[in-house]
RNA sequence: GGAGGGAUGUGUGAGCGGUUGAAACAGUCGGUCUUGAAAACCGAUGUACGGGAAACCGUACCGGGGGUUCGAAUCCCUCUCCCUCCGCCA
């Protein structure tokens, strides 16, 4: 969420910010302006109202005190309480419609993000590695996955639907091998923490991170009692909440945090993309990545947690690009991103696996997670970040489709070996 | 599911319906002392919103919501969460 005085102060800033996302400020601002003077004239009148009905009772006080006489002064503050209460109620009502166009709002585009209204316009920051080089025609993970009898989409289609998989296996062990080595690549050479978080949370925390209210449609929703429970679309919502309502220490800042989770996506208005293969599942695992920040040093950590899941690719020689997404392909609560994309040869095209985000205090403030600098009395809100390192379902397409072989068979690279136990994937024999 | 107990500021933890935005201690920051540090002592230390150029003033907030009252951290109702005991359970 953004700062309510600074949209007051920055208007015209605000709209150009939200024109280079391709928002109309005139249609998401809608009657910012009088409602916010609404909403201030009924909280001043109320708080004179209030302030004055407070004088009285002091004096009240002092005169029950002195055992005097207070009876004409209760009775003539009698009639207050009803003009407070309406006046309240005013003001809450104003509050509210001015918090909705507020909750609305996206986060404001870093300076440094490429304008542009479509994912033509990202800007590709670097390139590691080379395209690996067949001499026969590489296949996609699917069908390699299906021959080998390590991937199976029909009997996930009986057990689930659509979007769902199964693996068999050396592909089931290929995808715990996978987060164990990202997790303890993090773990122990990146200086992250590692957590375990539930897989449902409530709404405030779904709130919290900027899932909700806009995107209830994109998550699954599990009924529980009066309180409804969501299935986390990414660690990140479980792992940022985890301080919500919290003042941190600043001399632990950062904190880097790491999580391997199953992540939930109802992928709604997604028919038709990416019905190949486990591109795009409703279930997925990923190790994430999250940051807590000073804000002075935020961008610092954005790229230090870039190249933390950069390293995961490099170290299982997997050929990828860094993108800069413009204005307009960023989401909803991030300041700025950089996608990670890995070169999928079987279907000859570079594919997101990562997305590291700043999200500046946007986060932060729905969420209230605080420190206090040092030297100041005044708490301040932190900087929030998170990324992918990485998602391991399609990392687990990336190692299937650069490291087949022409027999069909699968390389298993070096680093990965340990945790494999064996240095290839052949066809499962039963 | 049944019976009790609790939730207060950065933390621990006091708080007869009326100068309690809130004791005390710890923490943090500033100062005195010291060659330096520690200790000791003194002082300052919540958030949000509104008004104001500012100094500052006002209002709200003691888990959430509602009520009683001229006035609620304090009394009543309700919800949530935590703890103890019983039952069930991986």
């Amino acid at each position: 969420m953004l700062d309510l005085n600074f949209v007051r102060d920055n208007l015209a800033l605000v709209e150009e910010k939200l024109r280079q996302r391709g928002m109309n400020p005139a249609e998401v601002l809608k009657d910012f302006q009088s409602i916010d003077s609404e909403r201030r004239l009924a909280i001043t009148q109320t708080e004179t109202l209030q302030a004055r009905r407070n004088k009285a009772s002091e004096e009240i006080a002092r005169l029950k005190k002195n055992k005097e006489d207070a009876s004409a002064l209760i009775k003539e503050t009698q009639d207050l309480r009803g003009q407070i209460q309406e006046g309240e109620k005013k003001a809450a009502d104003a509050d509210a419609r001015l918090r909705e166009i507020l909750t609305a709002l996206p986060n404001l585009p870093h300076t440094s993000v490429p304008v542009g209204t479509s994912e033509q316009s990202n800007v590709e920051a670097r390139r590691w590695g080379t395209a690996p080089q067949f001499d026969f025609t590489p296949k996609p993970h699917w069908e390699l996955g299906e021959q080998l009898g390590i991937l199976d989409l029909e009997r996930a289609a009986k057990l689930s639907g659509a979007r769902f998989a199964v693996y068999w296996a050396l592909g089931a062990r290929l995808e715990r091998a996978l987060a164990n080595f990202m997790l303890d690549l993090h773990t122990r050479e990146h200086g992250y923490t590692e957590v375990l978080p539930p897989y449902m949370v409530n709404s405030e925390s779904m709130y919290g991170t900027g899932q909700l209210p806009k995107f209830a449609q994109d998550l699954f929703r599990v009924p529980h009692g009066e309180k409804d429970l969501w299935l986390i679309p990414t660690a990140e919502v479980p792992v940022t909440n985890l301080y919500r309502d919290e003042t941190l220490d600043a001399a632990k800042l950062p904190i880097c945090l790491t999580a391997y989770t199953p992540c939930f996506r109802s992928e709604a208005g997604s028919y038709g993309k990416d019905v190949r293969g486990i591109i795009r599942q409703h279930q997925f695992q990923k190790v994430e990545l999250v940051k807590f920040s000073r804000p002075e040093s935020s961008y610092d950590e954005l790229e230090k947690l870039t190249h933390n899941a950069e390293t995961v690719l490099q170290k299982l020689g997997l050929h990828y690009r860094v993108v800069t997404l413009c204005t307009g392909d960023m989401g909803f609560s991030a300041a700025k991103t950089y996608d990670i994309e890995v070169w999928l040869p079987g279907q000859n095209l570079f594919r997101e696996i990562s997305s590291c985000s700043n999200f500046e205090n946007f986060q932060a403030r729905r969420a209230n997670i605080r420190y206090r600098p040092e030297g100041k009395s005044k708490t301040e809100l932190v900087h929030t970040l998170n990324g992918s390192g990485l998602a391991v379902g399609r990392t687990w397409v990336a190692i299937v489709e650069n490291y087949q072989q022409a027999d069909g068979s699968v390389r298993v690279p070096d680093a990965l070996q340990p945790y494999m136990g064996t240095d290839c994937i052949k066809a499962r024999s039963m």
